[in-house]
DNA sequence: TCTTCACGCGCC
DNA sequence: AAAGGGCGCGTGAAGA
């Protein structure tokens, strides 16, 4: 359904229904509505169509539902439709099913239902969700970043990106020896169990992939440790320390990112994953497969432009204390983070403080940024916390109240109203969280002490809802850029979105077009500010390398 | 045998 | 006083 032009809920047959959407396309660009992104633009790209806006009414239904404390609940545009006339609530079907099944265009579930029907469903559910995004502030907006996020997605699944299997062939061989036949384990892993086995005597087999035998080995040395994490190893004395290092290192790299990973992942010069829009609850993105979120550095060199291309890799510095800043309107932060490098603008609060050790100031001041934001903070940082707070009351109380609100059992929101979830059940029958209104968390009614269980489940609640309204905030904003973006790399042609990271995209672009490229990240990054925070002094830069291949942007 | 879990590590 | 956010993935080990 077309949002303007045709009367909404006008049916109008047509034999070529991607014929004639493309025809629509060209003629007016219409805001396309629509059940799902993810499930029917993928059709369009293959026939050549793209178009410039959709509403994207599951992802919508879905905010709008976290939004009202009903996260979780079947966002379908028949479950939208029966929750608006009073009907029983059917199920979301499952992935499966909707991968085999083949939907109709627009509507969910083609198969029961006459397409009026859909047309009809899919008319309300709109209607339904203006009416509800207008009555929420920065809500409409949110709605239409989501939506153009889903088309990114889909497109950047559809183009892939540029990948070279030679050079990951390559790095492969350099690191690991010749691919090995079978499921032998590379020369230079097999080498390193070997060695580690030596290490721990001839008495002794251990498995290296195997933190259980890992332990027990070195229990038996009489070296216990509480695990085999690589910060743990390191504390240890003991010549399989090393050796176990270097071979975590190269297994990981060889089972998560190795030849299978190249086989299954990467064709046509192209790695193609499936982004999953509002696959995390803060907004963020998550994938299905291929852990595109997850590339290891070292694997960057095998993103290679195509000959004549370039790549613009652009990624937005500091962004989220700058999120905080903004949000938190602290006349002191804001200042900081009105230019250039935000932790070095903060670093005088933090220089003349000489009781914590030999940090440099600027990392004194990281340290003390990130402790606020996740909710971390031992040793060192619990000072360090102090100047914040005592240095820019406005940004500390902002991410503070919000760890309160979590730890009432409140809900908290980003910027444009992307809600988090609801805590469990279990979590409220633990901490006694059920009255929102008391406000003494640490001293429950009914006299006794909280448990120590109730009382980490209480800070791992607000440990996410203070990270929550940055990180939620931080993606606000990244879609916000994408959106932009998008919207000037269609005005440029060739240039395509072919990877996006969090804070981080990556162009793919005739070289010739690489100003021009630089340029609209530039203002979109600029774009994305004014629209979420107006007027603020906090500034959003972009750090921005046109290359070859990933490996040389940083 | 298949499924689920904990672990450990990659990215932001 | 202590307090470390969000994910995906492959592995070995335990449970059904």
């Amino acid at each position: 359904m077309a949002e303007d032009g045709t009367p909404a809920g006008t049916a109008y047959a047509v034999a070529d229904l991607v014929g004639e959407i493309a025809a629509r396309e060209r003629a007016d660009a219409p805001r396309w509505v629509w059940a799902s992104t993810a499930r029917l633009y993928p059709r369009l790209l293959e026939a050549g169509v793209r178009v410039a806006r959709c509403h994207d009414l599951e992802l919508v239904e879905n905010l709008l539902l976290g939004h009202a404390g009903r996260y979780g609940e079947p966002r379908s545009v028949r479950a939208a439709s029966a929750r608006l006339r009073g009907e029983p609530v059917p199920p979301d079907p499952p992935p499966a099913q909707e991968a085999s099944a083949q939907p109709s265009l627009f509507g969910d579930d083609g198969d029961r239902a006459s397409p009026a029907d859909d047309l009809g469903r899919i008319v309300e559910v709109h209607a339904a969700q203006q009416r509800a995004a207008a009555g929420l502030d920065g809500f409409a907006l949110l709605a239409a970043a989501e939506s153009a996020g889903a088309l990114v997605a889909a497109e950047m699944g559809f183009d892939g990106l540029p990948w070279s299997t030679a050079e990951h062939d390559a790095l492969l061989t350099e690191l690991l020896g010749p691919r090995p036949s079978g499921g032998l384990r590379p020369r230079r892993l097999q080498d390193l169990a070997d060695r580690i086995n030596a290490a721990f005597g001839p008495r002794t087999h251990v498995n290296p992939d195997s933190p259980a035998q890992i332990l027990k080995a070195f229990a038996a040395a009489g070296l216990p440790i509480p695990s085999t994490r690589a910060h743990v190893l390191k504390g240890v004395d003991h010549p399989a320390v090393p050796l176990l290092l270097e071979y975590k290192e190269l297994a990981r790299l060889h089972t998560a990112h190795g030849w299978a990973w190249l086989d299954t992942w990467v064709s046509g010069g192209r790695f193609r994953p499936e982004y999953v829009v509002g696959g995390v609850v803060s907004g963020r993105w998550a994938t299905n497969g291929g852990g595109a979120l997850q590339i290891p550095r070292v694997l960057r060199r095998a993103v290679v432009a195509d000959p004549g291309w370039c790549l613009v890799v652009a990624d937005a510095a500091q962004l989220e204390p700058r999120v905080l800043a903004a949000l938190a309107s602290d006349r002191a932060f804001t200042d900081a983070a009105a230019h250039g490098d935000l932790y070095e603008a903060l670093s005088d609060a933090f220089r003349s403080d000489e009781s914590t050790g030999g940090l440099p100031a600027r990392a004194k001041a990281k340290l003390a940024l990130l402790s606020a934001m996740y909710g971390g903070g031992t040793g060192e940082a619990v000072q360090l916390l102090g100047v914040l707070k005592s240095r820019f009351p406005d940004a500390f109380e902002y991410v503070e109240a919000a760890a309160r609100a979590g730890e009432r059992g409140r809900l908290v929101r980003s910027l444009l109203g992307r809600t988090c979830p609801p805590p469990s059940a279990g979590w409220r029958e633990l901490t006694l969280a059920g009255d929102d209104d008391r406000d003494a968390p640490e001293a429950p009614p009914g006299g006794g002490r909280r448990s120590a269980t109730a009382a980490q489940a209480l800070r791992g609640r607000g440990r996410f809802t203070r990270n929550f309204v940055v990180q939620a905030t931080a993606a606000d904003w990244a879609l916000a850029l994408l959106a932009s973006l998008r919207r000037r790399l269609t005005a440029l042609g060739p240039p395509r979105l072919v990877f996006f990271q969090h804070d981080e995209v990556i162009v793919h672009a005739p070289a010739e077009l690489a100003d021009a490229v630089t340029e609209a990240v530039r203002a979109s990054a600029e774009e994305a500010r004014s629209l979420l925070f107006g007027a603020t002094p906090v500034v959003f830069p972009m750090e921005i390398a046109v290359v070859d291949r990933y490996a040389d942007a940083k």
